[in-house]
DNA sequence: TAAATTCATGAAAGCGCTTTCACGATTTTT
DNA sequence: AAAAATCGTGAAAGCGCTTTCATGAATTTA
């Protein structure tokens, strides 16, 4: 047993193996810069005295830390949990270390958030989405910290972004309600201010729809947090308006299953009664019944590749490129043909 | 606009500020050891130059880093994502950081992580449950390190825990099967080894059925790592068998929304055909047709007094006291009466 | 009013590491 | 065999902060 509380430095180790502490921490880094039989001298010392290097002397010396910095909105939703989860694995591989934070979808605690995960010497920060004050890039950009951003891409950007198109994969979604014939549709929408996600799902259908020739100013849309208890409070407030929607489409599924739930308790069978589309494909998706007609977003292969693309940024030192990410509709069985129509002849 | 790539330190607040960096330092971490003109103008030079204190610097020269460490097995189960929402949110209003990391149930990852968020220099660190290497635990005491258990409470253990008691809570679910007049019961257990949760449910289980006369021997228990897939796989191998349960009992509300899937799946209706019960309470549970029969614990809650209490022991360096939580029975639908058995009369 | 405290401040040491520079020993080149 | 290049190593500076110690000024006490 070591003595009590004390915790062996680089001198303790370089001293235990009889050379100077420049060869230890050589030993340690460029080990090829150390002949063979210090080195094994050195590691053995290294094992006795159960070092490990101080991170804040390390990265004080080197300016590295091998930290990357991530905010995220919460670790409440599976898509931020299981892409973070990937993203911090994969980065492990890379012999990085992962700090997440959440804001909270807050934009003053995600800034001041940015400037703890800076001082705390993160190599490389990774954000989500687009919107933010411009303030934030440039802080970012005068500390020289390389970001990238996760969950949106947009083509003619130039910020560094690995993700999918919000709004294309919405404009989808919402082709595929009108092509079983609805055409009139409700939205439940997250809070698109701050949101360039939840902003894009809107434009995506809003933008089908005028392609109808709908207008969309006679839409009903709500807005409202990401949560099951939102998502079933809008239902129901659409619901009782006077002009009923045959399809609701929800800003992301934890929305859809509250709309789902409430539908259900109103006794209004989806999809026969009313169809609800939700987004992300997350896994309660496929756990309601009926099963959510929705986005799928590879959101594991996303934080994977989050990390490679960073890792990559980091070590050569260059700008990255952006990735664009396939989403898929995924047909669950909540978006049906409206109440009679047929299918086959949809067509308003 | 400042210049390029530099960033401002203590010395260059104290200069723009004209005093000493002793002074600046004081006015930062000790402002009434500081005239209040002085600390007026140095926060103005601070704001002019856009300063933030250096991280490693400052946990080199004061050995303190505000930071709390917390390994997790995983962030995709939503009651350690949920948990850990909460402990980091209420660390932030006491002035703390966290770091998390996952170890993926893996006991060589986690103790790797311990020593990583040690050198990190995190004050206090939290993990999840009782069981692991001693070594952990006496490399943690050597480091002079506090720790926090969470998510178990065992009544006569020396660390410092904040939890509840796994056995307890599974004793009385078993209880309510059995009152309903269950007596055939197969389990599908998470992974018991290294995990005191995993392993003290199951026993909470056997001890309620050897209590009513019942050989544990000959019920089936199905050991599987807690993932949906796992979860329909094993209720499947389970019904595959001869002598079929009448209630499955499962780990955690993740094996048991497989488990439910699979049953509906094989057309067999839950509850009439079969019982299935979970653990947790988290959203899952709800959002599953029939509602999970299952334990809700309160996670946000154990993460907010975790906060609470491991800022506690750091701040007045103390041990910590442990805290028991109430987990409750929640009756969703998915446990009842076994076929041909009237619910009042229920005895086997 | 003189002596004793208290107070605000600065100089300087030191936290544990990396890295530049210098130097002698070894190897390669001519 | 001499000159040039390469290699392994150690001394020492420095990263940006906190904190002890010393000092002179302001305040209190006797």
């Amino acid at each position: 047993m070591t003595s009590i509380l004390t915790v062996p430095t680089l001198d303790d180790v370089a001293q235990e193996a009889g050379v100077s502490p420049a060869t230890v921490s050589r030993a340690i880094n460029n080990p090829d810069k150390v002949s063979k039989d210090k080195v094994e001298r050195i590691m053995s010392a290294i094992d006795r005295l159960g070092y490990t290097p101080n991170f804040g002397a390390r990265f004080m010396a080197a300016k590295r830390t091998f930290t990357i910095g991530a905010i995220i909105p919460t670790m409440e939703n599976a898509i931020f949990a299981r892409g973070i989860q990937a993203f911090q694995e994969q980065l492990r591989h890379h012999g990085y270390t992962l700090l997440v934070s959440s804001s909270a979808y807050d934009p003053e605690t995600e800034a001041e958030q940015v400037r703890a995960l800076a001082n705390r010497g993160a190599d490389g920060i990774l954000l989500i989405g687009y919107w933010r004050d411009q303030a934030v890039y440039d802080y970012l950009q005068h500390r020289g910290l390389p970001v990238l951003l996760a969950w949106a891409f947009a083509a003619n950007n130039a910020l560094t972004a690995i993700g999918f198109d919000n709004r294309a994969a919405m404009y989808r979604l919402c082709d595929l309600a009108l092509s079983k014939g609805h055409r009139d549709v409700a939205i439940i929408s997250g809070i698109v201010e701050g949101n360039d996600r939840a902003a894009n799902r809107l434009k995506g259908i809003f933008e089908r729809l005028r392609a109808e020739g709908i207008d969309t100013d006679t839409v009903p849309v709500i807005e409202t947090p990401y949560d099951i208890a939102n998502g079933r409070d809008a239902f129901a407030k659409i619901m009782a308006q006077d002009k009923k929607p045959t399809v609701v489409m929800c800003g992301n599924d934890v929305l859809a299953v509250g709309a789902i739930q409430m539908a259900t308790e109103m006794g209004l069978s989806v999809p026969q009664d009313i169809s609800i589309t939700g987004f992300d494909g997350i896994e309660l998706a496929d756990i309601i019944t009926p099963k959510l007609t929705t986005v799928f977003v590879p959101h594991a292969d996303m934080g994977r590749r989050a990390a490679d693309e960073i890792v990559d940024m980091l070590e050569h030192n260059k700008p990255g490129t952006s990735q664009e990410l396939e989403s898929t509709i995924r047909e669950g069985g909540s978006l049906a043909a409206p109440r009679g129509q047929d299918r086959s002849t949809a067509q308003g």
